[in-house]
RNA sequence: UGGGGCGUGGCCAAGCGGUUAAGGCACGGGGUUUUGAUCUCCGCAUCCCAGGUUCGAGUCCUGGCGCCCCAGCCA
């Protein structure tokens, strides 16, 4: 399954705390848990957990991973969403086998543990509402105070959450609570709702329930039902975990899952929430869930991030519970390791304008050859046309250039790759002073790119002949906002930072013919980047490519 | 001003009382190069602060300071 074998992973606090209880005694199968809720796409934050939850089920002998959705909310969760996840776990690389769960697939046993709880006066059903129920709550200084109907008789209670289940109720009439502590510093503790009342129907049971168990309820019961040895979540739910823990106490299942917490990730530039995501998606600042410009999955997947490439980043970044904002340059780092490794090079202009050969004959053509890796011979060559008429970047001329610009400007000599050394003689420029036409001559004694005369040109540029280029669109994408951290500012609307040029489309790119029968891998342009042909929008009839990241280019840090 | 966490170089991150504080990214510089790419070599911290314990502390203790999370019938 791993196309990289290198590929290793860091050891890190909770693979410590794993190997400890491998080391005791205490379990002697490790079995994890991606637990999703299918409210939305997956992103690059996901594959941090993926990785970690997968990646130790993988490194432990006999470890397995659930994928688990955890869908206790109907209102807000659909099953399109349920086919994407799958479709990203896979991609990623990572495969549940037969371990597919559905917190819904819980909610019998769910419901009997409730009982059991009211059995126990471990729990009741309240009838405040929802604004009376903050009231009581108190506040993060100021303990709260218990609800007049805490005291049910147990009989009542189970008649009551028996009739809420059966959909006698309107929502928000009664809720089912936990009797813990209305005092508790931990407000999670301040008798807690397990079940609400939702009259709607649920994607995997219809109609069967009008009730649903909140997260900290369903969420260690299901773990528990399923044999989970470490429960790794964010951050956030530390101040869960005692909840977590009171309710197995309670209930006294069989297993005990140990959760642990740690750090979401953060990228700079971009937003990383689900709630920021949908606005961005819903409000049409980009054009889907998959736009290339987003941190999903589905939007890195086509834009041309490879699978590898995310999997290094996530061991590279490590674990720990520190917050973080890691730069961008880190996952770049590991794309273009990657696509270096994996990419057949190819000639691309994506800016054209005229090259002209003035001493080269006429109608002549010559094929040349062109190595596709310039480490892995085993890649192969490829033909490539050239003729009098080639097309070159515009930005690889420049008038009264500077000594070391190595391109071409009057009287300088530069290689075009695989081909000819060739010397500027002039060039053409239109009524407002355009440049429209680079002329030049060739040396026929340099064909292939080098002379025997051991003469040294410092530059070396990409073109393609202008009869046999093929044209086509190319989307270079930029960062999606233009400032690191959009969504720091505490009273900022984030989408006050969007880059308004995160996307330049190219119309009239030529490019190398060989790429017109290209399939969908990666190729990298040389001088310029990797490229990919978009899955969505190219067509055999126009090609569309999007770049994926750009080269490394010391030479505009220096500019 | 309640509770829970976190603080090692620009960004990540090892380190679990005992050599000159790993590594990656970024950055600066040298070499190779028919991609100003790749590759390669070199450089780049005394650990939030202040006390204390110890022969010895980033690692232990005390006190500060800073940042993050929690008042959904969301997850």
């Amino acid at each position: 399954m791993n196309d990289n074998s290198t590929e290793s992973t860091p050891t890190n606090f909770i693979r410590t705390i794993i190997d400890a209880d491998i080391a005791s005694g205490k379990h002697k199968q490790i079995i994890t848990r991606f637990p999703p809720e299918p409210n939305g796409y997956l992103h690059i934050g996901h594959a941090k957990s993926i990785c970690l939850n997968f990646g130790i089920s993988q490194d432990y002998l006999g470890g397995i991973c659930h994928l688990r959705f955890d869908d206790t909310n109907p209102g807000k969760e659909k099953s399109e969403y349920i086919d994407a996840i799958k479709e990203d776990v896979r991609w990623l690389g990572f495969d549940w086998d037969e371990n597919l769960h559905h917190t819904s697939d819980y909610f019998d046993q769910l419901y009997a543990y409730a009982v059991q709880l009211i059995k126990q006066d471990k729990a009741y059903v309240d009838s405040l509402s929802a604004e009376e129920m903050r009231l009581y709550r108190g506040n993060l200084t100021e303990p709260g105070k218990e609800s007049p109907y805490r005291n049910r008789s147990v009989d009542e209670n189970l008649d009551l959450l028996e009739r809420m289940k059966n959909g006698e109720f309107a929502e928000g009439e009664h809720l089912l609570r936990a009797k813990i502590d209305m005092a508790s510093p931990n407000i999670n503790m301040r008798d807690p709702a397990i079940y609400r009342i939702k009259n709607m129907a649920h994607p995997m049971t219809g109609d069967k329930w009008h009730i649903y168990p909140m997260y900290d309820f369903a969420h260690c019961v299901s773990d528990a039902i399923e044999g989970i040895t470490h429960s790794l979540c964010t951050l956030e739910f530390e101040d869960h975990r005692p909840l977590y823990d009171w309710f197995l106490d309670e209930l006294g299942t069989s297993a005990h899952p140990q959760q642990i917490e740690f750090s979401r990730l953060n990228l700079d530039y971009t937003v990383m929430s689900k709630r920021k995501l949908h606005e961005l998606v819903e409000g049409g600042y980009v054009n889907g869930w998959d736009d290339p410009r987003l941190p999903t999955l589905s939007g890195m997947r086509r834009r041309g991030y490879t699978a590898t490439a995310i999997r290094d980043f996530c061991s590279r970044i490590g674990i720990t519970k520190k917050d973080n904002i890691v730069e961008m340059s880190v996952l770049e780092n590991s794309l273009r390791e990657d696509l270096d490794a994996r990419s057949n090079r190819a000639l691309a202009v994506l800016d054209p304008i005229k090259l002209i050969i003035d001493n080269y004959p006429e109608d002549q053509e010559e094929v040349l050859k062109g190595i596709n890796h310039p480490k892995k011979e085993e890649q192969g060559k490829r033909d490539i046309h050239f003729s009098k008429e080639l097309y070159i970047e515009r930005s690889d001329y420049m008038a009264d250039a500077p000594k070391k610009f190595f391109r071409l400007t009057e009287g300088r000599e530069v290689r075009l790759r695989f081909a000819y050394y060739v010397t500027c003689t002039h060039v053409v420029k239109d009524s407002n002073g355009e440049v429209i036409e680079v002329h030049c001559t060739y040396d026929p004694a340099t064909r292939g790119g080098q002379s025997e005369d051991g003469r040294k040109v410092k530059g070396t540029i990409h073109w393609v002949s202008a009869k046999h280029s093929v044209s086509a669109e190319v989307r270079e994408y930029d960062r999606l906002f233009s400032i690191a951290a959009p969504a720091s500012g505490k009273d900022q609307d984030y989408k006050a930072f969007i880059n308004q040029d995160s996307v330049k489309v190219l119309e009239n790119c030529q490019l190398e013919a060989s790429l017109l029968t290209s399939g969908s891998d990666a190729y990298q342009f040389e001088r310029q980047g990797y490229f990919c042909q978009d899955s969505v929008d190219s067509t055999p009839d126009k090609l569309v490519f999007n770049r994926i990241v750009t080269l490394r280019d010391s030479w505009a840090k220096k500019k």
